[in-house]
DNA sequence: GTAATTTTAAAACGTTCGTTTAAAAAGGGT
DNA sequence: ACCCTTTTTAAACGAACGTTTTAAAATTAC
């Protein structure tokens, strides 16, 4: 049933890199089987076709990474005191960071496939991650609410997305912003490094007061 | 030298929607010249290649933004009293509408095309901007600065790209954005709505009190 | 009006793409 | 050893891509 190293699992892993560094159209089967050192119709016989390897990278990083953060969620929401918004936004980091441990760069190809997967085609990954961890999703609001009963959903659901918007570019662009950074004032940072200075910037936003903003 | 309605601005026209709406590379030639009313071959008779065409596309939106956002910024560096980081961001509300009036849906096709741009390639259009406009990039941090003395440039900059991510994102999904909006909570939204509703969220994280942020 | 230049047009170029086919190789069960 | 299933392999498929070529049409200059 399972070979040496699987030959499905050389293909995941080096399409999600190859993904994640030029994005879904400018990745090419031919370039993925030659770096997973696999047959190029491999893809089709185990995925069946390019949108569902596709698919199946993105799938792997979830099923790894929305167990975690929901068990963080749980206990956040679980507990007697009222959590701060950056607690709420700290229970990402371990997470984010386990991807790290799976393979990587992972954080940042994670990041990267969600913003890719959320511009590329139409809400086709959105209604994926809602039926498959709706449960995690309203627990992130669940938490964020805990933390600011003041939130309307509607202010909730535009700063979530503000939030998100946030997280991706800046981790999707995580390579280059750390190079300038080196460059332009010698400034060594790593993902966790980034992720955490992020953190504070996404719960100022979160907790902007409401009476400038109409509507 | 200037025909009934320029082939050229043609082109541009179906090009910079359709970049917008499937990404550079997803975009065909063919697509594009027969949206256009065009022959396919006057893409590269007129631009030389389509990459060139894509820097045609996005530095036509950049020549009539900056010098709009430059306007703006450098009225509020001269003005006598200390602005605040609302009055800063809300700089880029007009020349972000004037894209608008340039082209159908300008503002976030701009935004999307700035979005493309920065996560496609290499630094490629970073340096592109950087040169032509470092002088409208520089009153940028001036403007903020002056709104926001404390800020070290490091942390202006990290504050920056978060920023930049944030209306990246939520430009370049907006149009998912408002058909969500419509559908959970049947909020209408328009283009100018959403920027005003993301401005405050961007002064408020570009406030964001250092306490808290390591390093 | 004619010649020179610029622009448009149709067709074909060679390449690369995702996918399919058909046969060989490997693995497992009895 | 044998058969049966699973997996790998090499080769080819048709389609779509960016680009080039060549000639016709339109425009400009004199």
């Amino acid at each position: 049933m399972v070979s040496k190293l699987d030959t499905k699992t050389r293909i995941l892993d080096a399409a999600e890199s190859l993904f994640a560094e030029h994005g879904f159209s400018d990745t090419s089967l031919r370039l993925i089987t030659t770096r997973a050192s696999v047959n190029l119709a491999s893809v089709n016989y185990h995925f069946g076709s390019k949108k569902e390897l596709i698919q199946a990278v993105i799938a792997r990083h979830l099923e790894l990474f929305m167990p975690l953060l929901n068990e963080k969620l749980t206990a956040l929401c679980a507990q007697a005191e009222k959590p701060s918004l950056l607690d709420v936004f700290n229970s990402f980091v371990d997470p984010l960071l386990a991807l790290e441990k799976q393979s990587k760069n992972g954080t940042v190809i994670f990041m990267q496939l969600l913003g890719r997967s959320y511009t590329d085609e139409q809400g086709h990954l959105r209604w994926y991650t809602t039926t498959h961890y709706g449960e995690v999703l309203a627990n992130i609001t669940k938490a964020l609410l805990k933390a600011n009963p003041t939130l309307s959903s509607q202010e909730l659901f535009w700063r979530l997305h503000f939030t998100l918007g946030t997280a991706v570019f800046t981790m999707s662009s995580s390579g280059a912003l750390m190079d300038i950074a080196k460059a332009d004032f010698n400034q060594d940072i790593d993902v966790e490094g980034l992720i955490r200075k992020v953190i504070p910037y996404l719960a100022s936003g979160m907790d902007t007061s409401t009476e400038t903003t109409s509507m």
